[in-house]
DNA sequence: CCTACCGATCGGTAGG
DNA sequence: CCTACCGATCGGTAGG
């Protein structure tokens, strides 16, 4: 279990990481931050590899439920669909810090760590691709490569991780809205 | 002008950052790969910093120079899109390291070489946002947030960099007719 | 939570 | 291109 000054350790990790990058910051920095020594925190930590593990599968974990709600609770491809997305965004957008040193530093994940966060990421992206196998079973969906489509979908999703604000003129929902219809019906007009 | 020995450097060093990032990449390793020592690399480059410039300023001027022959030489925007993007997939296929850094690794370049790269870099988006805008204009694209779009789009055809090796089942120019078809048209099928 | 400290490694320089 | 080396910084430990 984590005690507050834990989190509190954690949270604040993710901030410097995002700013300055997992081996730009150094355990005298993430002390500083917290206004102790460097050696005090390895009271609440083992380790710096630790802190990038405990944000990356906390982020990976909530991913993971979000996606088995959505598709549990829905029917139809296309309100999946929307609701993986919404989710997704919403997941990002709230936990700014965290879920951009999941995006961006996972690949420093070391050894074993970095596998089973590669096998979290791939069920991850399985839930995704029932989705789309479910829209084409429906007819609703065009056939494509799932594995291929779902990549790219995520992808343009993570990206949002690089410029979203809390102060910004788009809300989560409305980021949500755009990035659906977009990949729903792309650039082009529908063909009268 | 760049040497023999100074590309020799450059390329080496590309794909050691590509396997294990800029900071987890020291100059004796790369002196290393080259079986010289770390020394004799500053005869050839003044800093390390300097080999990551090199990299990314490389890539993003061949980016650049795509666009504009691109915006030049085609009229229709769904011709133009599909030309943008195959020029740009091509390009981070042909140089799969290289551009494996420039896409994940510019953010570590230093203040007066990381302002001018996002000055490059937004002058390639705003080829893009023309195309997106002259799709518009003929009727052809539906009216989207510009920036948002174009940004969406990038961030999935650079995603390629992650994934693509010269010996899988895709070719270059298969990538970029599935990601060109998406992007034009969703995931939707078209309403009857 | 701190003082004091370790061994390792880093980018880079001097001088040839 | 090499030998020899520097100062700085790193993650982490011992011991209280």
């Amino acid at each position: 279990m984590a005690s507050q000054r834990q989190i509190q350790i954690i949270d604040t990790a993710a901030s410097l990481i995002k700013k300055n990058g997992f081996e730009n910051t150094s355990m005298r920095d993430l002390a500083a931050a917290l206004e102790i020594e460097a050696s005090s925190l390895y009271n609440h930590i083992s380790s710096k590899d630790e802190i990038l593990k405990a944000i990356c599968f906390e982020i990976a974990s909530e991913f993971i439920k979000s996606i088995y709600e959505v598709n549990d609770i829905y029917f139809d491809a296309e309100q999946k669909l929307r609701m993986a997305i919404e989710s997704h965004i919403l997941l990002l957008t709230q936990q700014t810090d965290k879920a951009y040193v999941f995006v961006n530093e996972w690949k420093k994940l070391k050894n074993g760590d970095l596998k089973e966060f590669i096998a979290l990421r791939d069920v991850y992206q399985k839930g995704f691709e029932t989705i789309v196998q479910n829209g084409e079973d429906e007819g609703l969906f065009n056939e494509v490569d799932q594995k291929f489509a779902v990549l790219t979908i995520l992808s343009s999703l993570n990206w949002v991780v690089e410029w979203y604000s809390p102060e910004g003129s788009m809300s989560a929902k409305e980021i949500a809205d755009k990035l659906t219809s977009f990949i729903l019906s792309g650039l082009k007009k529908e063909k009268l």
